[in-house]
DNA sequence: CGCAGCGGGAATGTCTACGATCGTGTCGAC
DNA sequence: GTCGACACGATCGTAGACATTCCCGCTGCG
């Protein structure tokens, strides 16, 4: 895809996919004539565009001397994972309130999937159909804040998520968890889905915490 | 007119100030140009403060019809702090492992405080020690990430905050809960320290679903 | 050989002007 | 009297030009 250039969507939204797409690398420059020119936009649109993602966490600005792709530390990473928890674990709780029974359906929908995808080896899209979950979780809950919280947090460590992904036998390890999860909602338990959501994350969280004992780079 | 322009500070600093101050009220509109000349500063850098601040959430903006100030929903408030109680639960536990001896005690000199605000009948000031224990507490937990959103959090619905302060019997209320969360802190308990901010908190979603069924106007 | 001062170049910060878009008031027809 | 079309005014959106700041390499001196 070349990527003709589309006028539709505004530089913020092309900008962040670049930066979420690993085509400007954390750490990564960003100066804004070069972005006006791969664009197609003035400065004025590639400034307002760093400003937003600045304020996301997207981007790190530096007064007169310029932007760069936001690195996140492994620590930094772990503080995301812990934050998601706490609100993952609140949406959770309302998506087993909440939920339709169409939707509830398509999670147990998706859970299937995921189980397809992990013994047939699939791991990428596993890795999507988990971000899937994630995100339907969220819409199930009606709760709207916390649902752009938890995506804003998403973005901001999408590159350790990735990585984490590729980990052998890591699918393994997170799929019960993920069922447990489905399930909770489904039964429509909010006190064991928020525990499981909970349970699920503190297990991420452990894998980042031993990255950093490790002292695995970015 | 008033206002000596004073070119320090910047101008989402400003504006920012002034909404949650309340001199621009909600609903309001945001004029470029007026906004400009207001705090001394060109269109370009009230642009740049607007964008900021509506991807804080605290203004909304539409393409070609301006800004105005975001006028939160009692709903939008219960969800705010909803989230509020998710991630101050997580902080708070986090304050009573990691908070200096130093910490506590200031805890423990800010609850002293706040009995004698209330004793004395100071509200308003009742109202600045609550926020500044609030704050006081996310800085203890050493959880930038959670702090940060917090801070967000608290200002986006910082107009229903004040209002529930100025609400008789509520300092009452919350002071024994304030309490309860400091002794945890200070004791080092960090369940407990969660268990008491969520119940805090939710006490508080509580009053907003009371103002919500009485159709309470913002 | 090391370091302080200095100048070139690049990128950001700000301002101004122009074009696009929307809300509103007016006028006319039915 | 009411409704619709038109035109005007106001405001936003974008682009470009100018001023400012900062980094980095160079030069000259100790």
């Amino acid at each position: 895809m070349g990527a003709a250039p589309d006028g539709r969507t505004s530089a913020a939204d092309r900008l962040r996919d670049d930066i979420l797409g690993g085509v400007l690398p954390p750490g990564g420059r960003l100066i804004e004539v070069q972005l006006a020119e791969r664009y197609g936009v003035g400065r004025s649109a590639v400034r307002a565009a760093l400003v937003e993602l600045d304020t996301e966490g997207l981007v790190q600005r530096e007064a007169n001397r310029g932007a760069t792709v936001r690195r996140v530390s492994v620590i930094e990473a772990i503080e995301i994972t812990e934050a998601r928890a706490a609100l993952e674990g609140l949406v959770a709780r309302r998506a087993a309130e909440r939920a339709t029974d169409a939707e509830r359906a398509e999670l147990r929908e998706l859970i299937e999937s995921m189980e397809a995808a992990v013994e047939s080896g699939g791991l990428a899209h596993y890795s999507t159909l988990n971000r899937t979950l994630h995100r339907r979780l969220a819409e199930c809950s009606r709760h709207e804040i916390a649902e752009e919280l938890i995506a804003n947090l998403r973005n901001r460590a999408a590159h350790h998520q990735f990585r984490l992904a590729t980990v052998a036998g890591r699918a393994g390890e997170s799929l019960p968890q993920h069922r447990a999860i489905v399930d909770a909602v489904v039964a429509g338990d909010g006190d064991a889905a928020d525990a499981a959501m909970r349970a699920h994350l503190d297990s991420v969280v452990s894998v980042l915490r031993h990255w950093g004992e490790l002292g695995v780079s970015v």
